[in-house]
DNA sequence: CGGCACATTGACTGTTCTCAAACGCGGTGG
DNA sequence: CCACCGCGTTTGAGAACAGTCAATGTGCCG
């Protein structure tokens, strides 16, 4: 594994309350008597863009928190391509089987820099025995990944390329820089199940349209209305996006 | 929910430990000891085909055991239409959302006559907390739906129409009867994300090239290993195969 | 500046969808 | 018992869509 560019250990109680995205994530509710039973170091990890976390089979002994970035979660096929299987974004858990199987099922990796924090499973065990909080926090996190899942399946993989494609970018799209940083051809094919040519022509045909306005390499301001419209949830009735 | 068809009450030691599907289930592993701390019942329900087990909204206080039959999740699309999001066979758990939220997230339905156990959340939870077997089960069983919904993404939504309608055929084989029970062309389009005309094609084709045998309405045998290299799983020729 | 990786475009082929019509089976009523 | 109906399935033809192969374009880096 090539993740360990650059980690520092760190007293977790204050690191962790001073954590930008602990309010969505694992830890999330815990208390600092709960962190007083951390008695293992959490580590920061930096991995950046194409780097891999762990590969399908690597043996599994921690559970990450991505804290910035984005990772994806590939699934080889027989023939030798790769399907994407889900995206996790900030605040997401990474790596949760490592609770329940000696090796991890995936293979992930950053799609962008990416931060995050690795923790032990023996950490984990600790508090999931002693924590009624983390241990609601676990259950949460593997409902979380199933839904996401579930989501992935309808949202990506459903309907028409041109839709696929409109989706991504606005699941991809960041509410605070109001832009879209979209992956790779290769990785968006992987991602809605089409071939990279198909994922180019829809996107230099969405700039046409100019629902997306091209701002730098692979960065894009998208029309989320006209997208949303491309991508069957109808702005009608979803009613969320104006102010 | 129309599911009370007909139920009985039960001594759950001597009825789990006896259970036909006892040792792919829930409570697997359980002690003697653990089910001395079943103070509810497990109720048995008969669930004929076609018909609900809950509702994506149903308020959620039971895990279900499938006994036998088949039991599709379902995601409902914005345009109306459905998405199976995946199938349970016997053995499997259906539910587990119970556990961390109010309400189902899916829409579960029999795609066969269906027998299930109902476990009231008050009866894991009391487990949960007491039997570290039932624990890690829970968690084991999380982690089984997470994988179940990964394979069914890389099997029955990616590769062409063709691909898919073998995976599914492979994946609704019973080794036992050696036949395979295929729903209704519309079921396999909202599985496979196709539609039911071309689900029809594929199947009929399927027949011409004797990769099916026809036995009775929707009851096949398989020709194995053909379906195995249509489906793209023997790394072999990717086959094709002129008449 | 050339080389490399990736993205775009074009022309063509193959697959899947759409709309519409015909078929076949099981159930109902004459 | 047979005629008829309803519903899901099958089939057909044409259009829309996505995949393939190959060429070209573009930006980055040495």
């Amino acid at each position: 594994m090539n993740h360990t560019a650059s980690y520092t250990f760190r007293p977790e109680l204050a690191r962790c309350r001073e954590c930008g995205v602990r309010k969505f994530a694992l830890f999330n509710n815990l208390t600092d008597e709960d962190f007083k039973l951390v008695h293992m170091p959490v580590e920061d990890i930096t991995l950046p863009k194409r780097n891999t976390l762990y590969n399908a089979g690597d043996q599994a002994q921690s559970i990450y928190t991505l804290r910035s970035g984005l990772i994806k979660l590939v699934h080889y096929l027989p023939d030798g391509n790769q399907r994407v299987v889900r995206l996790v974004k900030p605040g997401g858990t990474i790596g949760l089987e490592s609770l329940v199987s000696e090796c991890f099922t995936h293979h992930a990796e950053a799609l962008q820099d990416s931060k995050l924090c690795r923790i032990p499973i023996a950490v984990i065990e600790r508090l999931d025995n002693e924590s009624p909080r983390l241990h609601k926090q676990v259950l949460n996190r593997w409902h979380q990944a199933v839904m996401e899942s579930d989501n992935w399946l309808t949202q990506m993989s459903t309907g028409t390329a041109r839709e696929r494609v409109a989706r991504l970018c606005l699941f991809l799209h960041d509410d605070v820089t109001e832009s879209c940083t979209v992956p790779g051809r290769e990785d968006i094919g992987a991602m809605l199940g089409i071939t990279t040519e198909t994922a180019s022509r829809i996107i230099a045909d969405f700039r046409r349209h100019d629902l997306l306005e091209f701002k730098s390499r692979n960065v894009f301001k998208l029309d989320l209305v006209g997208l949303r419209e491309v991508a069957g949830m109808d702005a009608a009735d979803e009613g969320n996006y104006a102010d």
